[in-house]
RNA sequence: GGGGACGUAGUUCAGUUUGGUUAGAACGCCGGCCUGUCACGCCGGAGGUCGCGAGUUCGAGUCUCGUCGUCCCCGCCA
């Protein structure tokens, strides 16, 4: 007996044909005389008939189906009959008359229906996730993961990129995530660290010469979890020499172009838009912004700065800024409403939600009486304030004002409803400081990572004044969420010297940590930089989900537990001896 | 580390505000009937440690405290 068809691809031009079908049982139905049983592969579904006068041995046989069983029939392709077509089905024209049943499996009663509208906890579905993935959803997005791989291996391959693997047993890095250990059993009390990126494996690869690196790569960081965030995730990692930004942006969003074609058969729009990181936040608050929508922010500082509302004047004497979003039409928002927006404002450390609602003849506002007749002018002016139009203002520190502005945007964007489904934003935003201050750790810390190249003309700056200094780094975002970053890396010696110094890393350490890459930039280091692309993040966007664990066959827990295996679990009392560890009592 | 939501038949939920008789519904499951259904139909039935543990009370699904789990968010994620 052997498979002729799958479930999905029998229609009226294959009546009389003998087939024969393997596949799950969807759904039974029993009239008594003659059996229904809507069966199921990868590919779809077909109907198969049992009817006692056509073979009354299988349709004995068939009584005992039931839902998930694992079968396969032989029978002739028929014709439904009249008035029985289901234009609903691929195969509704037609039915297989099952002639032989042959059952592989019974299955147990499932814990759930495997259905792609029924609704189930989440934990349930991960524990039973093999069941879970039956459902047409996973499939499709599972599938479309393997499609949007290969096109671009396929697409990369091309144009003569390599694919070569990196260790999983790495150092462990001091910067950045913490890092998954794995005890050596060889060499008692010492630790591989599993990577957090292949960054500089990468960057070696480029100094051995191969110019164009690419990998699909697993990736692991042992921090707390989000929708967007699981503890091991895959990458799309490359790396170019002898490249410019321009080079890496240029093949990053060429290929996407082709992958979104020939995966949803989408048309880009490209030349991708472009964004400084300081437009990007200046305008929209944040350095992913979504560009679905317009709603920018407005900087009134300078107005509001030197009027008689001492909460705006105080901030901006102490530095800070007082910037607006005008929410056109919004003046119908209740004080509750307007309560939710100044308890998300809040979320990101603005201490208030100051507004304003334009009525045809005065502003109805808390703060308008503080302000002059000119002041009020210019803000009208300055905001485009018109009759309906509700105005926020934050004032606080930039970093502050920027995030809480920018997350009222977006908010007010979904519910308002400005978001343009079913398209696909894509900006770069470039040139991100080379440093930030890591208030915790009271010094200065790369925004990307320390192999980053300070713009040149930045490069005097340094030492003085690391704040300042850009960096020839990049983000890609799409639809507001960041699916990758990449950067120019320092390809000589001194210049990454110089950077590690302004990080506050003495000689000792970083040659101590980093010796082997400051010493292989000694040998002729190529220049060259690359980008990582989050590729569950961006896989989740072409399939239109907002979790990565939808795309993830099969994913963790908010605790990083697989519910199906019971991972992690403790290690025996032999396992910790052979690697020479001993477990502390957990403290409660 | 912190904030929030949720946890009741196999599943998804109602019931918790205001404690009170035997904890309900739908789907699923089991049995019977049914030869054209495709969310098949009709009849009947089984199925519950109300996450777990304390406490308050004459009495707790309902109130209190703790705990475990799942999800969302802040911190964190070079």
């Amino acid at each position: 007996m052997k498979r002729t068809h799958n479930c999905s691809e029998l229609t009226a031009k294959d009546i009389g044909k003998e087939v024969v079908l393997m596949g799950w049982v969807q759904r039974r139905r029993d009239h008594g005389g003659v059996i229904f049983v809507d069966l199921r592969d990868r590919e779809g579904i077909t109907q198969v008939v049992f009817n006692p006068k056509f073979n009354k041995e299988t349709h004995e046989k068939a009584h005992v189906i039931r839902n998930e069983f694992v079968l396969a029939a032989r029978g002739t392709v028929e014709p439904r009959p009249d008035g029985m077509v289901n234009p609903k089905m691929k195969t509704g024209e037609i039915d297989v008359m099952a002639s032989e049943l042959w059952i592989f499996n019974m299955s147990r009663t499932p814990p759930f229906v495997i259905e792609d509208n029924t609704q189930v906890s989440e934990s349930l579905s991960l524990q039973y996730r093999y069941l879970d993935m039956r459902r047409p959803g996973l499939q499709t997005n599972l599938m479309l993961r393997h499609k949007a791989a290969a096109a671009i291996r396929s697409y990369l391959n091309n144009l003569g990129f390599i694919d070569i693997e990196t260790p999983f047993l790495t150092r462990s890095t001091p910067e950045g995530a913490r890092d998954y250990l794995v005890p050596s059993r060889v060499n008692p009390g010492q630790f591989y660290a599993l990577p957090q990126s292949p960054q500089i494996f990468k960057q070696l690869l480029m100094l051995a010469g191969f110019e164009k690196y690419y990998q699909i790569v697993r990736c692991f960081r042992d921090e707390d979890l989000r929708a967007d965030r699981q503890p091991e995730f895959t990458q799309l990692d490359m790396e170019m020499s002898f490249v410019t930004e321009e080079d890496v942006m240029a093949v990053t969003e060429e290929m996407l172009v082709a992958v979104f074609r020939e995966v949803l058969g989408v048309e880009l729009e490209h030349p991708f838009k472009r964004l400084t990181y300081d437009e990007a936040t200046g305008r929209f608050g944040l350095d992913k912004p979504d560009l679905r929508f317009a709603l920018e922010l407005t900087d009134v500082s300078d107005i509001v700065g030197t009027s008689e509302f001492n909460a705006f004047a105080d901030v901006v004497k102490a530095g800070g800024l007082v910037k607006a979003l005008n929410a056109k039409g919004c003046i119908g928002f209740s004080r509750k409403e307007i309560d939710d927006l100044t308890a998300l404002v809040a979320i990101y450390k603005a201490k208030g939600l100051a507004w304003i609602k334009v009525r045809p003849d005065a502003w109805q506002s808390p703060i308008a009486k503080f302000f002059s007749d000119s002041e009020k002018e210019s803000l009208r002016q300055r905001l485009d304030m018109e009759p309906d139009d509700l105005v926020f203002f934050v004032a606080d520190q930039p970093k502050v004002v920027n995030e809480a502005l920018g997350q009222l945007r977006s908010h007010l964007a979904e519910k308002l409803k400005l978001i343009k489904e079913d398209t696909y934003d894509f900006v770069w935003v470039t040139q991100f400081p080379l440093v930030e201050y890591d208030e915790e750790g009271k010094r200065y810390i790369a925004m990307h990572h320390p192999f980053t190249a300070p713009l040149e003309e930045d490069l005097s700056r340094l030492s003085q004044d690391p704040l300042t200094v850009r960096s020839r780094a990049y983000d890609l975002v799409l639809n507001g969420i960041e699916i990758g970053g990449g950067s120019i890396r320092n390809h000589q010696r001194t210049v990454q010297e110089r950077v590690f110094e302004a990080l506050n890393i003495d000689r000792d350490t970083y040659e101590k940590k980093f010796g082997f890459l400051l010493e292989a930039l000694d040998f002729g280091a190529p220049p060259h930089g690359g980008i990582a692309l989050g590729f569950d993040r961006l896989v989740m966007l072409m399939a239109k989900q907002t979790s990565i664990r939808d795309v993830i066959a099969f994913p963790k827990t908010q605790k990083a537990a697989c519910l199906l295996t019971e991972a992690p679990c403790e290690a025996s009392a032999t396992q910790l001896e052979d690697l020479s560890l001993r477990v502390r009592p957990t403290k409660k």
